[in-house]
DNA sequence: TGGTCCAGTACCACGACGTC
DNA sequence: GACGTCGTGGTACTGGACCA
């Protein structure tokens, strides 16, 4: 049995695609061997910040685990819907071997997946090809996947992350969606026993 | 002139949470 | 308390554009 994310499905597919990245990068991200960047540990207080809010809370400058945030420069409402950090796990078998496919999504309701990104730089385009709303989509069973992108810069010398822009992107389930996600899993179950086969328990 | 902003690209550890 | 599992995408860098 082997258990996939679509954190790892993302990672691989764009492993795939960088001719110079090696076999050896490849196993050192699955086995969980590389240090988070001050970023990731951003992004993870971001999501901290959101994860908290309550309905009609008026954020503007928040403190999270050390970093400030300042929501201030944002003149718009943003829709956080009840049903937050929702995980789901879901087993089937892929060239014989037993598959238990699992992620956490940051918020769902009713038939549509959200996921919060704090990044500095807004381009929808980075997102298109991704595994991740692929695999929501098809392992919750929904329609629509949003990602809630936060444009954030931080000023030298400043130890504040203003929010600039926020901008709401979604995606939608399409013909074959599910075969799209088979198809990695494959190839990634393939590399898996191939190179790091204690993965498979 | 200095500060800000943008584009593109590759890659990897920690906190939180659930389970035992 | 120990252990296993998951998502967190931004950093660093360069070159160039823009603005006050």
């Amino acid at each position: 049995m082997i258990r996939i994310s679509a954190t790892q499905l993302e990672s691989y597919r764009r492993w795939l695609l960088n001719d110079e990245s090696t076999i050896d990068n490849m196993i050192d991200f699955l086995l969980k061997r590389t240090p988070p960047t001050e970023a990731m540990r951003a992004g993870l207080a971001f999501h901290k910040v959101l994860e908290t809010a309550k309905y009609n809370d008026e954020l503007a400058i928040v403190e999270q685990d050390g970093f400030k945030f300042d929501l201030s420069g944002l003149d718009c409402e943003i829709a956080l819907p009840e049903a937050k950090e929702f995980k789901l796990e879901k087993q089937t078998v892929i060239d014989g071997e037993l598959v238990t496919f699992v992620g956490v999504v940051d918020a769902i309701k009713v038939n549509e997946i959200f996921d919060h990104k704090l990044t500095s730089q807004l381009n929808a385009e980075n997102y298109i090809d991704s595994m991740q709303w692929r695999c929501y989509l098809d392992w919750f069973d929904c329609d629509k996947f949003t990602y809630n992108l936060f444009q954030s810069y931080k000023p030298a010398n400043q130890d504040v992350y203003l929010i600039k822009t926020f901008l709401p992107v979604s995606f939608y389930r399409y013909e074959g969606i599910d075969l799209d996600v088979r198809n990695m899993a494959s190839s990634f179950i393939c590399f898996v026993k191939n190179y790091i086969p204690e993965l498979i328990k």
